[in-house]
DNA sequence: CTACAGTCTACAATCGCTGTAGAGGCAAGA
DNA sequence: TCTTGCCTCTACAGCGATTGTAGACTGTAG
């Protein structure tokens, strides 16, 4: 039951040390208590908050839907539709960055299969990367980082 | 045949104008000719070059590898190995991220669907994000972005 | 006591652009 | 010729989500 400091926190949660000091300077964890000496103290349910953090992260949650959801956390009163919607469009988005992934692929394989070795000169997948008409629409709409 | 200026060219590769001065600023582009008062004229080639650069980053190649797909396609007489490698790299590095997306999918669906409604605090998905325990090791390593 | 690992703050760097400010250039209409 | 209005120039700041750095201080084990 004794606190932790920054280090073990980091240790425990398996996120940063530096990532947990910039997750409370956007608010994200709220400010911890300090040694006399001002070093961070941490209690457990540091280490839990954390890992919900880096859970929803993982899940590839944008950071305003973590920030929603721990905000939502904090009233177990409300209803959790709100909380189902966060999810769902989470779900949403996955699924359509499966699809953009998905015709990338087929492009990729495409291009590859049809290569039959020789020079670069009359390479099918430099052809195929020159002749940017053929390719797929999906594709134009450029990708979403995470 | 006549040289058309930086708006122009932006126009007919689909790429911004500034983004063609930033691929310039990296050594993607050469330096184009200049006007007498300093602007910047370019010759279909540039269109050219810049639909290769533009799919290529569609396709979701990173920067290195359009730099060096680049340099190759300079030197046609290359054998097109390089290219080749370059390309199953990337298909790989797709299907890498389609099977993370593929479990994120899966465990966001999961989450969504046992949930039957009520308070935050019981909340189905809201326990499946704190429970880390129970999620897919692969979503451990974070997704990396495109 | 002496190492050495951990912590502190504040700020710079990353990637791949995008946006801004403030200046000058260019073609068409009045 | 003047004006309007868009285009272009350079140089630099900003984005998001961290990561890395420098330089100083703290805590602990041998």
């Amino acid at each position: 039951m004794k606190p932790m400091t920054i280090g073990r926190l980091s240790k425990a949660a398996g996120v940063k040390v530096t990532t947990i000091r910039y997750y409370e300077s956007i608010d994200l964890m709220g400010e911890p208590d300090r040694s006399e000496s001002g070093q961070r103290l941490y209690g457990d349910d540091s280490v839990h908050r954390l890992s919900f953090i880096r859970h929803a992260r993982d899940l590839g949650f944008p950071m305003e839907a973590v920030r929603d959801l721990i905000r939502l956390q904090a009233e177990p009163g409300e209803d959790c539709a709100a909380v189902d919607a966060i999810a769902r469009r989470q779900l949403t988005d996955v699924r359509k960055r499966l699809n953009q992934l998905e015709a990338l692929e087929a492009e990729l394989k495409r291009m590859i299969s049809s290569c039959e070795g020789g020079k670069v000169g009359t390479c099918r997948v430099m052809a195929a990367l020159n002749d940017h008409e053929e390719c797929l629409e999906q594709a134009h709409e450029r990708l979403q980082p995470m």
